[in-house]
DNA sequence: TCCATCAAACTGACCATCCGGTGCAAAAAC
DNA sequence: GTTTTTGCACCGGATGGTCAGTTTGATGGA
């Protein structure tokens, strides 16, 4: 919403998400404690207790900070593909936001297995985003199973990195990619 | 191996992991609990326990069933695939198995989740069988990534399955189907 | 046919531990 | 000095696991 309040030196809430990542990403996401976060973060339950009044407070801001970055970039780079006369510019714009988001912040994607594994029901947010994305998506193109091939193949990508599965040669997960783009690039717009 | 024991008419063990995987997708993979279990198939948690001696050989029961039988479907439809004469056996038999573990049991790939949220190395034998698959595959074809991005797209079928995500339309996740085994038989063969 | 036997299968009570959450006091920051 | 932030002891409940005893059902002998 608002500029990050400068009073305070760290982001302690901050720092607690980047914590409960790793604790998800070492340990699973069944072990994902209060006290083990606190552990990681340096600090004890109280403290973080004080950040996020219960633990689904922690889970939901997990959940939203992905979602929040994923659209963002997203956003930006499917204006940046219509600038560029890209045919499916929101379809572009959500396959580079799953590559740069796994590159940047390759735990980030945890969120959804820390939050699903506490309460399914708590991924509605994630639910209903990908849902407004796949409208859209749709919208833009007449070859709808084209464009969801790419993004079942984009959540694949997800998948194997969320599950560390065999991605096996990195050259051969980028080539991946750049193949998922170009049936992006290849899909007729709609008529 | 043998015939079943003809001691025992019902199959408590089986009824026992087929509970449990009820319980994760209706709760959650963090509610899987031996309670739970317990209650989902009408027993008491020490009988639960005499069945198998502890949870963690629970979740690996529940993941290597699911293994079992998806290698046995994947390995007949490859067979099948190379007596018809397709040029890359080993994934179309790969993708017919998700296809139709999908279709008889959907709740069977529950069993990656469940395991994955208790301990991230219980997956082993998932990342294994995956390696083996993925090493044969890319034996029999000359596009690599080709053959990759059909193996992703399966993959982030499952993905959008587990999380309840948008397939939205059932005629159009069968579309992408298609398209992904139009994909598999495109493929050129390894020269 | 009936009963004694025995092992497998299961129950129910119980234990130790862990986990989420609370309350309050002590620092820190301003 | 006031507000924000953290430490810490503690509680109620849930959870994984143990154990002794009970039920079930097949077997065999008289």
């Amino acid at each position: 919403m608002d500029a990050a309040p400068p009073r305070r030196a760290r982001n302690a809430a901050g720092d607690i998400l980047d914590a409960a990542h790793r604790v998800v990403a070492r340990d699973g996401a069944g072990r994902l404690t209060l006290d083990a976060v606190a552990r990681e973060v340096g600090m004890t339950k109280g403290g973080v207790l004080y950040n996020f009044p219960s633990k689904t407070a922690l889970l939901a801001a997990m959940l939203t900070r992905m979602l929040e970055r994923f659209e963002v970039e997203a956003a930006e780079a499917a204006v940046a593909a219509a600038a560029a006369g890209h045919s499916a510019p929101t379809l572009r714009g959500m396959l580079e936001a799953v590559e740069k988001l796994d590159n940047d912040h390759p735990q980030l994607h945890l969120a959804i297995v820390a939050a699903g594994a506490e309460d399914p029901a708590a991924l509605a947010p994630l639910r209903a985003m990908a849902a407004r994305l796949q409208a859209r998506i749709l919208d833009e193109t007449a070859d709808g199973p084209g464009a969801m091939l790419a993004c079942a193949a984009a959540d694949g990508l997800i998948f194997q990195r969320l599950m560390d599965m065999p991605p096996a040669d990195p050259a051969l997960r980028a080539a991946v990619r750049a193949r998922i783009l170009a049936i992006a690039d290849a899909l007729e717009p709609r008529a």
